[in-house]
DNA sequence: TTATACAGTTTCAATAGGCGTAACTCGGGG
DNA sequence: CCCCGAGTTACGCCTATTGAAACTGTATAA
């Protein structure tokens, strides 16, 4: 296809990394070749290529391939370069420490939200929360807050091109529902889920702004459904909203008319 | 030329790629071209397709390229999957309360250490340790200390084929030189080093093992010049040394007389 | 021990896709 | 108004890349 800039060998090496997962980390050439849908020889190749820098390396027992130190070190270059987590940081914690639950911070990139810190509960049980993990667009909360604020093509184009992976039973795949749930979230300013990511879990989120007005982010809770009365919920709300305005304002974001009204 | 396995078209992709540092996270298309020796329509088709899935992503307030999130969750995968760094994190705290200066972990691959955890000490002057560095082979002590225990081979290998920087003027580059530091190292079974990376640090690092007695890490104090006293340091060596070797043994090193004679 | 299966490696010839040169657009500064 | 440098297209050459298929090696069953 004589088309646009686009390398078919470059996103073969990405295809390949991408089969790594933090589910399984751990892979043999024959199982990257089906999940890449790359013939087993030219995956050999890649890898071999890649090894040669570090991107991927050897389990010296189990022989198989896993992803090397040196995306360790671009991922430390990324984590370094994202100054929003170093603002955050106060903020964080001290949500962490009136709510005494799980607070995580996801960024927002074309691909969808990940969470980039988290602050863990103190308590025995709590909701774990990854560092690095990519969050789904239409389960749990942060997701949706983000999406809910992404300019209205964007999140059309999302809308229209994404296949919704369902993950419990309360997960809500269909497009036009979800639609409906996210104007509600921009009436609100702010987003409460349970149980349609995680079973058991509860989350909230609000956005966060830059000083062009755009979503980069969004500040979460998540804690246990049975440790959540609604009162204490209502209150945590407010809360996660505060610190999410607070942040935004940090970083130059003034609060408009505009979008207070904004409504579809 | 008909080499083994190598692709080009990978290498230019990582090329793209490890042109990108802490120091330097945000080029331009030039830079970039100039940086990895390949042409400017090149790198741009291979930066689009990056663009793709995340790999990179544009400053939209620069224009400049960063890399992307896609990294962050990529690397968030390998520390994930460094059970040594969970393995050694007890040990690296109750290190850092008994001398309350700044630990380090480093791990080894075939390019060199990584810096993977730290604990930074309390007091208000302290070395920067920064998760995600690669250290050099040849200056501070990480490297010197790994490179030492390595296998004659490799470390053959590695003092022949690697360019040593100099770093301060007490940096050693010259092999022969490095050689007999080496030797000297594994005779004692650890290492100081004073102001050969950094003009007012010192460091000492001991050896960790894995079962095979395979060097795998190396632990390592740094402190300001200033503070460490030669009585305070002689103490603290033995800490860094009984808890390398603590957690070798947790790895399933057993201490093998060969070891203890090695010389050269 | 031999037979079987499957992972990984090597070969090789055909060609798709990558490649660099060169020309062009765009925008900012002098 | 022109110049310069960054970024983007166009285009045709040609080689590095590619996948089928054959082969090796190794673990497992019979």
């Amino acid at each position: 296809m004589s088309t646009t800039y686009f390398l078919e060998g470059v996103d073969r090496v990405m295809k390949v990394l991408d089969a790594f997962t933090a589910d399984e980390p751990q892979l043999r050439l024959t199982d990257l070749s089906d999940r890449s849908g790359i013939p087993k020889p030219q995956v050999l190749r890649i890898l071999s290529t890649l090894e040669t820098r570090g991107y991927v390396e050897r389990d010296p027992r189990t022989k198989r391939y896993r992803l090397g130190l040196r995306l360790f070190e671009l991922g430390a270059i990324v984590r370094q370069e994202m100054d929003l987590r170093r603002v955050a940081q106060p903020w964080l914690d001290s949500l962490a420490e009136a709510t005494l639950e799980t607070v995580a911070l996801v960024v927002l990139d074309a691909l969808g939200p990940v969470c980039v810190e988290v602050v863990e509960s103190p308590k025995g049980l709590r909701v774990f929360a990854q560092v690095g993990r990519r969050m789904p667009w239409n389960a749990g909360t942060s997701g949706k807050v983000t999406l809910a604020y992404l300019a209205e093509e964007t999140r059309e184009q999302i809308l229209a091109r994404t296949e919704f992976k369902r993950y419990t039973n309360l997960t809500v795949t269909d497009p036009d529902a979800l639609r409906k749930e996210l104007r509600d979230i921009r009436r609100r300013g702010y987003h409460v889920s349970a149980g349609d990511l995680d079973e058991d879990a509860l989350g909230m989120s609000a956005p966060i702004f830059d000083e062009g007005g755009t979503i980069v982010a969004a500040v979460s809770v998540v804690a246990p459904l049975t440790r959540l009365s609604g009162a204490e919920s209502e209150c945590f709300v407010n809360h996660v909203c505060e610190t999410a305005a607070a942040i935004s304002r940090r970083l130059g974001h003034r609060r408009r008319a505009d979008e207070e009204a904004a409504d579809d």
